[in-house]
DNA sequence: TATCAATTTGGAAACGATTCCAAATGTTCA
DNA sequence: TGAACATTTGGAATCGTTTCCAAATTGATA
């Protein structure tokens, strides 16, 4: 008997106890096509049987050097926002799915990563960042999470998503908005403000300067910024804020003061994030996509094919902290 | 299928080049003590020279099982939240060196882990928890984050902290003090408002109900709780918060009620967590010596041993958020 | 110098999967 | 029926380490 130390089964037990050889229970495990429904199920009927589950470092061996990708997330990036900690979830259940090896890499005090893969994916690009050109002289083939015309590049449509979110709140009759801004140096936050002000005008609706609030991207970012206004005995129907974080902040700082949401004012959000805001009417952003996106990118990069940028579609999901513009 | 196979050196190219045997180049690889200063120095620069990196899987598989101890944060433990990714940065660490295997474990919608290990640290006890019947049941040898009799259990000293923290503003002369609490069905916070609790009352201080403010640990809970206080006209010359995030926020309320930081009013946090008011005064948690008597507790419940409870001592941190009391 | 123990080294045998080629078995069609 | 082709299976070779035992070397002691 090929009993092993602490009792666990091998693949050599299993294919003896269904009758196969190692390389048949090999294939059910990989999902080869060409493995007979009758056999497969005996196979999977005796892993069943013995508990068995493989083990990871001798398949890893087995398989041989895979590429590595790496994630590089930048010096600005903190650890905590909530949109990496779900954007790195996603990218590494896509990276695993295409059999890829994955790290992620951490960051120097000048901002590069601290050492090269295969292919990097780079997080939290900002308009002056250091670590394109350094990866471009390492030859490091590369995709970022944005937009730049010199790159493997793919970033949600922010600006479609700053239409939809401004359009939603039009058709419910809004017309005194008020737009928090998050940190404007980064791409994706421009983009929705554009977004939205690009559709007010064609909408003719006024955005007067004062009604565009300046906030850090946080709870309390977005409170602050709405009680400010609020205290100051200013007035609005409804609020977009470009990121859910900003929208919770704001929807607390509401009902503090007495502002029933949505009756008394709408709020819609930005990214739609799993534990914030369940109940926020948001733009919705296909993470899966755009983590698939990426890792399809990066592999033509590493082909040395022609860079191209890609925008992902965003949605809006209507839930409840929107609805029709009540009184004036 | 393998497109970047490169040829990375293996042990035996530097055993070649070294002129001596692949288990020479291991046992200077695994740091074992029988080797010739000679001959390690020669294989260490064989290594440099060819940029040998060991391949993580052939050692795993070579070492064979190791004995693995997976993490089990609980329903309630948003993984959002700095202080348990502190914590799982340096238990990751102390796992590694510990030669052991290191999994974070799921939880099940009914506050179950999703599969067992050989050990399990947990995180985020709380009164009723589930997890230690399910897991004594078991067999599975565990540690638990916090204090609990019948258990190996570990934590830091949260009532000294909380008596350290009172004891400091004290003697900077304060004597009207908020107390923000957070959730007070977890230990942590429970100790340490009793460690502050029993420090005023020594010291014949009174703290009245209205002086002890309830909030959401985050940052804008902080800043409610203090906003709230400080719009109803009440005074204090001293907050201390059961958390740095609540600090943090706290102190965004003072400024932005017009109040110094220290000079008109002083602020005291809890965990000293990086990333997080770097200029905070606040009671500093032991990660490296938590963690590592984490896993120390965890060998001896493997090895059946009797439960023991550690208290790690805290101490306080002082920096620029408090200051003698100056007005009335 | 001879003897014995301690230190250092060599290298075969795991470790548990994947892979690939060839062999066996099925299927189609003239 | 048999040739040609497609599908399914078997199993040896392989991946890069660690580990262990025995052999070689060194050092200490009588």
């Amino acid at each position: 008997m090929n009993e092993t130390r602490r009792g666990r089964p091998t693949i050599r037990d299993v294919a003896a106890a269904a009758d196969v050889s190692i390389g048949t229970v090999s294939r059910v495990l990989n999902q080869h096509p060409n493995v007979h429904e009758r056999t497969r199920n005996r196979v999977l009927e005796a892993m069943r049987a013995m508990g068995y589950e493989p083990v990871f470092a001798a398949q890893e061996l087995g398989r041989g050097a895979r590429p590595t990708i790496g994630l590089s997330t930048g010096l600005g990036t903190r650890r905590l926002v909530p949109f990496f900690q779900v954007f790195h979830e996603y990218l590494t259940a896509s990276v695993a799915n295409d059999g890829l090896r994955f790290v992620e890499i951490p960051t120097r005090a000048d901002g590069l990563p601290t050492f090269l893969c295969d292919g990097m994916v780079l997080f939290g690009v900002h308009d002056d960042d250091s670590r394109i050109a350094y990866l471009h002289d390492h030859d490091v083939p590369l995709v970022l999470i944005g937009s730049h015309p010199d790159c493997f590049s793919v970033a949600s449509d922010d600006f479609s998503g700053g239409c939809l979110a401004t359009q939603h709140l039009l058709r419910l009759g809004h017309r005194e908005i008020w737009l928090i801004t998050g940190d404007l140096t980064g791409q994706a936050t421009r983009d929705r403000f554009q977004g939205v002000v690009t559709t007010l005008n064609d909408a003719g609706v006024d955005l007067p300067p004062d009604r565009v609030l300046d906030a850090e991207i946080t709870p309390l970012g977005g409170y602050r910024a709405v009680s400010g206004v609020l205290a100051a005995g200013a007035h609005a129907t409804a609020i977009i804020a470009s990121a859910d974080e900003l929208a919770v902040g704001a929807w607390t700082a509401c009902t503090d003061h007495g502002l029933r949401v949505p009756q008394d004012i709408s709020i819609v959000g930005f990214d739609d994030l799993p534990e914030i805001g369940s109940e926020l009417t948001t733009v919705h952003q296909d993470f899966p996509t755009l983590t698939q996106t990426a890792i399809r990118l990066l592999r033509r990069a590493m082909a040395g094919e022609k860079p191209e940028q890609v925008r992902v579609p965003v949605r809006l999901v209507t839930r409840k902290s929107t609805g029709r513009r009540y009184s004036a």
